[in-house]
DNA sequence: AGCCTCTATGTGATTTTATAACATTACATC
DNA sequence: GATGTAATGTTATAAAATCACATAGAGGCT
């Protein structure tokens, strides 16, 4: 668990190769998402709940007509609008993010702080980590102020290979 | 190559938001795809050039669709998969980039080193700029040797507003 | 309550982006 | 000039996202 420092709270690592107990995250993630909206008077309606407990549950990216399937298995309306429209609420409040490069969207897991993400992207298992990307923001956030550009949203994302499928494939 | 110095050479500057000669810099951009091709066997076949002109000309992200209509215009053949297969092409040897946020491809204005590339993207005029990313990039790989995923591909991208439309706005 | 307004949802169709599948042609090299 | 590989032509379809417009709910106001 440990990568260098002693310390290992859970939210220094990148949630999503990392072992971890689903179901406080998901009550966590949940309660998290309650108090959020009741503090900016947001409505946090049937279809926008379920298609994030939907994401917490998978805990991995998953495109819109996936999560499309799952609520008419749950008995939701199933058109594109319903999950594009819920998944745009989602995203706006900072409760789940798209990654731009699989067209999918996953569900955050560091909703307790503001932040930007940054995600990397198993390329032979598909799972997806969300790491914090105060560094990388940085950076880039230095290099755009250079050249007076200001940045209202980054979209960061590196695809290769998990710890864990680099391990299956050396062995 | 300075980035910060006195010196402003056209490749300091994230092309896209500089004025500069588009006539040089698409002669040089083609001039460098040549001795690429060349040197790695790689066949610069008349699509695949004709694809990066296009891209060249317009030095902004272009759909594959619009781009598949230039082809048409210039007596191309025009079938979706002509398109892809030519960018596919430009992507994989560095020639061209895709902007994965806006699903656009936009020509490769550092042709001549190797770079992991990251983008400024105007919300409002769509312009797009190509920085050097070296920082960000570092940062990002720092992240994720420690946690041990192996990087093969970064996406960065910066959404917002360019110095031009800043400027137009205070006016 | 009743009315108004704004937001959210229901619904069908359409647009945009991307790929599958398979036939054909061009190029290299032996 | 046969053969293998890479590139292109072509049709069809899949996947992702949005438009447009009708309906319903929540909250404020009198």
């Amino acid at each position: 668990m440990t990568s260098k420092a002693a310390k290992t709270t859970p939210d220094s690592l990148p949630l999503g190769f990392a072992q971890h107990n689903h179901g406080t995250c998901m009550s966590d993630a949940l309660a998290a998402a309650d108090a959020r909206c009741a503090e900016g008077g947001l409505r946090f309606t049937p279809v926008r709940r379920k298609v994030l407990e939907i994401l917490l549950q998978d805990h991995r990216a998953l495109g819109a007509y996936s999560i499309l399937d799952r609520l008419r298995e749950e008995g939701f309306v199933s058109q594109p609008p319903v999950a594009y429209r819920a998944l745009d609420f989602l995203v706006a409040n900072g409760l789940a993010h798209k990654i731009e490069r699989l067209n999918a969207f996953i569900a955050c897991v560091h909703t307790h702080h503001a932040h930007t993400p940054a995600f990397m992207i198993c390329r032979l298992c598909d799972a997806v980590a969300e790491a914090l990307s105060a560094t990388a923001r940085g950076a880039l956030h230095d290099a755009a102020h250079a050249t007076g550009f200001h940045i209202e949203r980054t979209v960061i994302e590196a695809e290769g290979i998990c710890p864990a499928c680099t391990e299956k494939a050396s062995a």
